[in-house]
RNA sequence: GGGGACGUGGCGGAACGGUAGACGCACCGGACUUAAAAUCCGUUGGCCGCAAGGCCGUGAGGGUUCGAGUCCCUCCGUCCCUACCA
């Protein structure tokens, strides 16, 4: 027997699925369409073991969909633009377009060697000006529906990347990149309209019904939709303005309003600033605070008493003070509220600190209104409205819905829907991006680059070695001359946020070369994408940005699909156990032995055995040196044995982690597979019949248990059952099973392997001599009659407790079965003495007697 | 504070409401070997028992059911997301 070798086999095949090109995929095709992809990667120059388990799932679901008869695209490109590669460059001085590029001829030898069954030639990088350049031509497009503008707001700024965040990049007050606390400034910044879809992207949720509901879950929080009641006070006495508006949820509770806050950056507060400087003193202090640290941000509520006062819509008799406060946030809503303290917990804190009243206007079912009232817990359950004049007696619900009618009939009020998702701020001060393509001119002032003049194309010289955009002091390349008149001019130096990039990069695939931005036949033939792999980190921005693009660019017309992603996956990741010197520096793997001693494993240094602490496995990170490379594994099992690993140990939406003895244990499955197609079967001997019957059923429970595993994602399931399949092939070699019945074995069993261990199946296939090779065999089918057992062994019960079992022609009735199981001695020594109360029959399962 | 997920052997994990622990890892025993590695075969949830067999067992407690790891309620624990969103 030859010993599989994995470093002579694989190779060999990649260079025939090379050759004979049998990843391509046509637009035009009699065959019905499958696009699978998986979350394209940042080229950091370096693969890991995460990747290619990412790779894997979308790699199996590709080669089993071909196989079934599918014609399936499987496409690859760089999300190549971001901040890696400027700090190379401020680092070492490198280039960053030369950095990316050298990382992207890396990551592609190294991603091929997984032999993944992608279509190499649709591949892309969004660095490209041939991407990039159509990236500007629709984001021009945009501009021109409105769904594009410029805002002078407060941003995120982070001080140490010298760039405007998102909202949704500023975590705890930091910078999600480089942790720097951050800072709050005014800017122009480019915005895109994504709240004009926002109904639209709630709605569309219930369509997806393939995605996960934890995702769906968390877009729908982020959108945050609310119904609520914009209404205006009324300043008494005299007013710096002609009323305050503020935004409630809850305008059942407007007769518990003892006090109005807005935020410290409301217009108003801002006004009061400029002509008190106590008042400047308090928000300045309150801004630097701001949303800051884990301590700060759930404490103090602070407030400020202006000293102004509204009047209540409903009762004129009532004057309500108006505070400045901390806790209430300018871009959510109008910027403004009315605190009701007896029903909110954050305006019971501020009204118990600066002693405002507090006056319940819900009353819990079962309280008497006389002695009910609120200490240091707001209320909010249900109830019914009382002190609170024509909405008294009323469940909260119906309230909410008599005041808004009441606000609205007397002018000073609209029922309204406010949404959490703000306006996408998309503009970033970055020299490694996509540039916005725009001119500002001292007459004509933001005037889009001319379609022909795009791609607007980053220079090649770019100096990183300060911060702050490098495009913005480049010498020669902001200044050109105004579309519109002519006229010396300047380029807008901001590029786009590289979600931007990735948020179309898959409507792009079906034609990578097109001359526009997308080609709408193939567009059309391909999208929505049928499976979408990748990590739930996700979940919230580039899924929801790359819906919303999709809107957009449907609505230009450029697109036919809402939703571009109809069914969604979001995989685990891959972890490693830690390793540390007990002075505290951490260790690869590759230096580690690892002894077990009895129950308990111990690691050492592998040369000087100075004992080692083994910590939790995490994921891989360099800063912990846990991370194992896909090609260190290649060396030793070949890149199959790593494929079966990743995709075996655990389910494919949680974690995994990386074991030397996991990767062990596929290796051996790998062996074991090839034995059976490299032993010769003996063939002499007696034809033993019911083995070879045996041999045929197992075949086809094999077929139909890992077929509806691999549908099903359950590709740690489909693994073990491949693992049971080849013991019984190996075990039926014992007895003499017909030639026949052992090579459809083979032939199922090369066929089923073929999505986990590519390589290897190919191998089998030509060894057991059929022609081509297995990328173009069909999936084997099950015939439904082998896979029915004949018999069947049924637990019988008696009063919930196994007691023993019988054996029953499969599909037998529940009186045929009842007849066997009192026949039967065994289970009739065990009823006796016992009266029979009832026999509970579940066809081809068990049977349970109730008996007392 | 809000939302979600999860809790099963020494470990990763299986299990349409129907024999809990498939499959893998580890461990132990055996075969092969001068020996080891590799490979192959076998044992392995706990307790009692020579055995046949019995009892207990899916974080804790209750409930629904002929039958609950699975469904419902309460609690404990872990993890993730999100957060002064009015």
């Amino acid at each position: 027997m030859v010993r599989y070798n994995p470093k002579e086999v694989e190779p060999r095949w990649r260079a025939a699925w090379d050759e004979a090109d049998v990843f391509r995929a046509e637009t035009d095709s009699s065959k019905p369409k499958y696009y699978v992809l998986e979350m394209f990667p940042y080229p950091s120059g370096s693969l890991h073991v995460g990747h290619a388990r990412n790779y894997a799932m979308g790699d199996v679901v590709a080669r089993f969909k071909r196989a079934r008869g599918f014609n399936v695209l499987h496409p690859m490109g760089w999300d190549a633009f971001g901040l890696p590669a400027e700090n190379a460059a401020s680092e070492r001085g490198v280039d960053p377009a030369a950095w990316t590029w050298d990382n992207i001829a890396k990551m592609r030898e190294e991603l091929k060697r997984l032999g993944l069954s992608i279509d190499w030639s649709r591949e892309l990088a969004t660095c490209d000006p041939a991407y990039y350049g159509r990236q500007q031509a629709w984001f021009l497009k945009l501009m021109e529906r409105g769904l594009v503008y410029r805002k002078e707001g407060l941003v995120n700024w982070d001080p140490v990347d010298m760039t405007v965040l998102a909202n949704e990049q500023v975590i705890d007050g930091r910078g999600w990149r480089s942790g720097a606390m951050v800072e709050r400034r005014k800017l122009t910044q480019w915005f895109l309209r994504i709240t004009d879809y926002a109904e639209d992207l709630l709605d569309g949720l219930k369509t997806l019904d393939r995605w996960p509901d934890k995702v769906r879950t968390m877009q729908e929080n982020w959108i945050g939709k609310s119904q609520g009641l914009r209404l205006t006070f009324q300043f008494a006495g005299e007013s710096p303005e002609s009323g305050l508006e503020v935004y409630t949820t809850r305008p059942d509770t407007l007769f518990g309003a003892s006090f109005l806050a807005v935020a410290p950056d409301h217009p108003l507060a801002e006004n009061l600033a400029q002509k008190d400087p106590r008042v400047a003193a308090f928000v300045a202090e309150v801004r630097r605070g701001g949303t800051s640290e884990a301590e700060i941000e759930s404490a103090e509520k602070q407030g400020w008493d202006t000293g102004l006062k509204v009047i209540h819509p409903f009762d004129s008799t009532r004057q309500i003070p108006v505070w400045i406060a901390n806790f209430v946030l300018m871009d959510y809503g109008v910027g403004a509220i009315f605190g009701c303290p007896a029903h909110d917990q954050r305006d019971l804190d501020f009204a118990r600190k600066y002693d405002l009243p507090v006056t319940p206007v819900v009353l819990p079912v079962g309280e008497d209104p006389a002695v009910f009232h609120v200490k240091q817990e707001a209320y909010v359950g249900p109830g019914r409205i009382f002190n609170s004049a024509f909405l008294d007696g009323l469940e909260i619900e119906a309230a909410k819905a008599v005041a808004i009618a009441r606000a609205e009939a007397d002018g000073f009020g609209k029922g309204t829907t406010v949404y959490r998702l703000r306006d996408w701020g998309v503009a970033r001060q970055r020299g490694w991006g996509c540039p916005i393509p725009v001119v500002h001119c001292s007459d004509c002032g933001v005037v889009p680059v001319s379609p022909d003049q795009l791609p607007v194309e980053l220079p090649v010289d770019l100096d990183f070695s300060k911060p702050g955009n490098p495009l913005a002091r480049h010498a020669t390349w902001k200044h050109t001359s105004c579309p519109k008149c002519g006229a010396a001019a300047e380029r807008e130096t901001d590029t786009l946020d590289t979600f931007v990039d990735s948020s179309w990069y898959f409507a792009r695939f079906p034609n990578a070369g097109a001359a526009e931005p997308i080609d709408k036949a193939a567009a059309d033939y391909w999208l929505p994408v049928d499976q979408y792999i990748g990590g739930v980190e996700h979940a919230v921005l580039h899924l929801l940005y790359a819906r919303f693009v999709t809107r957009a660019l449907a609505d230009e017309g450029l697109l036919s699909v809402k939703e571009p992603f109809a069914g969604l996956f979001t995989q685990g990741m891959v972890t490693h156990e830690t390793y540390r010197r007990q002075s505290g520096e951490w260790l690869e793997p590759g230096s580690v032995v690892i002894r077990t001693e009895g129950a308990h494993r111990r690691a050492f240094l592998a040369d000087t055995d100075e004992p080692i602490v083994i910590g939790e496995a995490e994921k891989m990170s360099k800063s912990k040196r846990n991370v194992v490379a896909p090609a260190d594994i290649a060396d030793v099992y070949g890149v199959d044995a790593a494929r079966l690993f990743v995709l075996s140990d655990s389910p494919p939406e949680r974690d995994v982690q990386w074991t030397s003895g996991g990767v062990e244990g596929a290796w051996r499955l790998i062996n074991r597979v090839w034995a059976e197609f490299d032993e010769t079967s003996p063939s002499d001997g007696e034809i033993d019949v019911a083995a070879s019957l045996a041999l045929r059923r197992a075949t086809h429970k094999a077929i139909k248990s890992v077929t509806e595993a691999i549908e099903g994602f359950r590709f740690n399931s489909a693994v073990a059952r491949l693992y049971e399949f080849v013991a019984i092939v190996r075990n039926a070699r014992a007895s003499t099973v017909t030639p026949e019945v052992r090579r459809e074995a083979l032939a199922a069993l090369a066929r089923l392997v073929a999505p986990f261990a590519p390589h290897l199946a190919e191998e089998c296939w030509r060894r057991l001599g059929e022609g081509g090779m297995i990328v173009h065999a069909a999936w084997p089918a099950w015939d439904a009659n082998l896979v029915a057992d004949e018999e069947r062994i049924l637990p019988v019960q008696i009063n919930g407790k196994r007691r023993g079992e019988i054996r029953a022609p499969s599909g037998a009735t529940a009186a045929d079965v009842e007849a066997l199981l009192f026949a039967d001695p065994e289970i009739a020594k065990k009823l006796e003495g016992l009266t029979i109360r009832k026999v509970i029959v579940v066809p081809d399962r068990i049977v349970n007697v109730v008996a007392a």
